[in-house]
DNA sequence: TGCCAGGGAGTGT
DNA sequence: ACACTCCATGGC
């Protein structure tokens, strides 16, 4: 049984506060609509956050959805992952879910990675009215797109190109622990720099095959300051594209990938095998026009529909 | 054994 | 624009 911290209801409740993401809209229109649908409540103690009535967030299927790869369970349930050198355990019991973390750490880093500011029961609502969708919205429901670190995102789908989920995990591990910096929790995802200053017969280590030259170069032109991912998160999508695809290795896949999963840019709609046999069978080669300005979010959700069901129901 | 896996580069039409 | 091959490696 995982041991949970004790706290007293009234601490609890006392500590308690109301999220409310969209509260800087100053238009009023969105901020009654948003107040109609069921904010996520957080409550913030000593060194552990929880979110009650977490409906729209599902840790194990955020974490196996195919987005990120880092993330390990534990025999007890526990989640456990690095993100900025930043150690995270999270467990989920229903609706509610506890983050051990710091309040500042919450803020600083896993407040934005899980994109508490976006509201999911805002998106789902939209893209469920369209029937094919509303079924593997359904199927994926509680799927977050994370906002991951934009090096380590691009690293992990130059790395997934022509390769399966399992062998994509045990490279990127192989990754951290021969390059990333040891924490006393684990290998932090490495640096720019350090893969930079590799070369490609240290990279044999990784096993990554024709990849290693790619991984390199992309790693070579971060750490000069010619591709600034910084500067491309702030991009609109079709710049940002030109800028990712400059590195070599990197087609639109991959830069949709990166920007979707690390960038904010929830119009990137990556297309892989899956998502486009999904379209061609389930949407007769279009996907909806009209819900552009989320199809990324759309597309995660209609991954990891496609590759369980392998559509063949 | 042969085929496939969250693609992309290179080449040719 | 589109078709085709090759690229490393491992699981089935």
């Amino acid at each position: 049984m995982p041991c949970f911290t004790q706290k007293s209801y009234q601490q609890r409740q006392k500590n308690k506060i109301l999220c409310q993401p969209f509260l800087y809209f100053s238009n009023f229109k969105i901020y009654v609509i948003i107040s109609l649908v069921k904010k996520l409540k957080i409550e913030i103690n000593d060194n552990e956050v929880i979110l009650y009535e977490a409906e729209y967030f599902n840790l194990d299927r955020t974490f196996t959805c195919g987005q990120a790869f880092r993330w390990v369970k534990d025999e007890y349930g526990f989640w456990q992952g690095i993100v900025k050198g930043k150690y995270l355990k999270a467990y989920q019991e229903g609706d509610t879910i506890t983050l051990y973390t710091s309040k500042e750490d919450f803020y600083s880093v896993w407040y934005n990675y899980f994109d508490l500011g976006t509201n999911y029961e805002e998106i789902c609502k939209l893209l469920s009215k369209d029937p094919v969708l509303n079924t593997a919205l359904n199927f994926g429901k509680g799927i977050r797109v994370l906002n991951q670190e934009p090096f380590e995102a691009l690293c992990s789908f130059i790395i997934s190109q022509n390769n399966n989920i399992p062998r994509i995990t045990g490279i990127i591990e192989r990754l951290c622990e021969n390059f990333g910096e040891k924490t006393p929790f684990g290998y932090a995802f490495p640096t720019p720099e350090r893969i930079a200053n590799s070369n490609l017969e240290e990279l044999n280590i990784l096993r990554s095959g024709f990849r290693a030259k790619y991984l390199l170069d992309a790693a070579k032109k971060v750490y000069s300051g010619e591709i600034d991912l910084e500067k491309i998160k702030e991009q609109d999508i079709d710049t940002a594209r030109t800028e990712l695809v400059k590195i070599y290795g990197v087609g639109k896949k991959v830069a949709d990938c990166t920007m979707l999963f690390s960038m904010k840019k929830k119009e990137a709609f990556p297309e892989d095998v899956w998502i486009k046999r999904a379209v061609k069978v389930l949407f007769g080669g279009e996907f909806p026009r009209e819900l552009d300005s989320v199809k990324g979010v759309a597309q995660q959700f209609l991954f990891y529909y496609a590759r369980t069901t392998k559509l063949d129901i």
